[in-house]
DNA sequence: GAAGAATTTTAATCTGGATTAAAATAATGC
DNA sequence: GCATTATTTTAATCCAGATTAAAATTCTTC
């Protein structure tokens, strides 16, 4: 068991687990999946789950911080590559899309925030401020650079997000589909910046 | 007892409960509530819901129904004062958004539908294509009328109604923010729709 | 103020699903 | 192939919270 490398198929496991409760919360409900769901996917029993996690608590929190990363990594991407305000914000939306609807998907819809462990409930809500933050500081920045017409940027980013986190709702693996959204939802929610 | 003049008492005691469900799944996630919670913002015990309902997926099932009918509301509003495409939506954001936020709040945002019965399902499912339908046909009439550049008015409405549908997610009573996201959403929204 | 209906409570039961411990199996390194 | 570690299963237990039945209270009407 070398500390480094072995990480690799406990967490490959990890991560497929993680990836089948996501699927199952977005298509049984919360309630309506119990661990042995989540474990049948995967072709496992429910109580082999617990080899990966301490308890379902533990399991929904890391599928807050899952989102978390996927939501940070098209934030950094479109940060990196883009070359004013506007710019930055719809490839954020593109690279966001492509990643939820792709390889990185399904990401879980939940509304068990408040159920959580105190510490996770504060550690999910600090990734969530800060990627909040992170959205609007891009907004000031192409208001500045002249690309974004001024706005409220609290409510500008409340009315994107909420476009975007909503997409599970309604997506459910269609490839079509998921082209569709990865092409008009830039131009749709980027439209409205516009100065 | 009379029958017809007595649906008052009940019925609002039924719409109290409906509210206090609501806020309570908002504030404690669904997981998170019990029924003794939702009797307690009542002053009530738990066992007494079940006057008013049948079980606890009746009591979802209904606040679906409720959100539903808040929407229907709006809508209606909406289509029979607004005089072009664009006008009607950005009045239906106005109006949705003033009563999820107000008198007629808190709106439950939930992801249950799949562990509803069947039946319940089905309905709830069906008043959401409705509303959404409605709402394509609005954006389709103004593309028409040349209030609104021709779209993809699938994913324009997914978009929009994403939108408003989140607000319950950061939204927790606040007086202030209800007016500003009254006043900054239609425009918002309603910027990327002009041709 | 008594009869009857409406509403709520008390005090149980009942249950699905989370959790656990110990045993079994599979994988890995030597 | 043996010893050790990693992974999964079997077979219980356990429990919060939903549900129910009967009793108690409150309200209405005459």
């Amino acid at each position: 068991m070398a500390d480094n490398a072995s990480e690799t198929r406990w967490e490959l496991q990890k991560d497929r687990m993680l990836r089948a409760a996501a699927q199952c919360f977005n298509e049984k409900g919360y309630s309506g999946s119990s661990l042995k769901d989540v474990a049948n996917i995967l072709g496992l029993t429910d109580a082999a789950l617990y080899y990966y996690v301490k308890n379902k608590e533990e399991l929904v929190y890391l599928c807050y911080v899952r989102a978390g990363e996927v939501g940070r990594e098209s934030m950094d991407r479109a940060i990196a590559e883009g070359t004013c305000g506007l710019e930055t914000v719809t490839q954020y939306i593109h690279y966001h899309l492509e990643a939820m609807t792709g390889e990185r998907g399904p990401v879980a819809i939940l509304s068990e925030i408040p159920s959580l462990e105190p510490e996770h409930r504060d550690r999910v809500l600090q990734i969530s401020r800060d990627h909040g933050a992170r959205f609007e500081s891009v907004l000031e920045q192409g208001i500045e650079d002249g690309s974004i017409a001024p706005c409220d940027v609290r409510m500008t980013g409340n009315a994107i997000m909420g476009a975007l986190n909503w997409v599970p709702k309604w997506f459910h693996g269609d490839a079509d589909v998921a082209e569709n959204v990865i092409r008009e939802f830039p131009r749709i929610l980027g439209a409205g910046l516009k100065p």
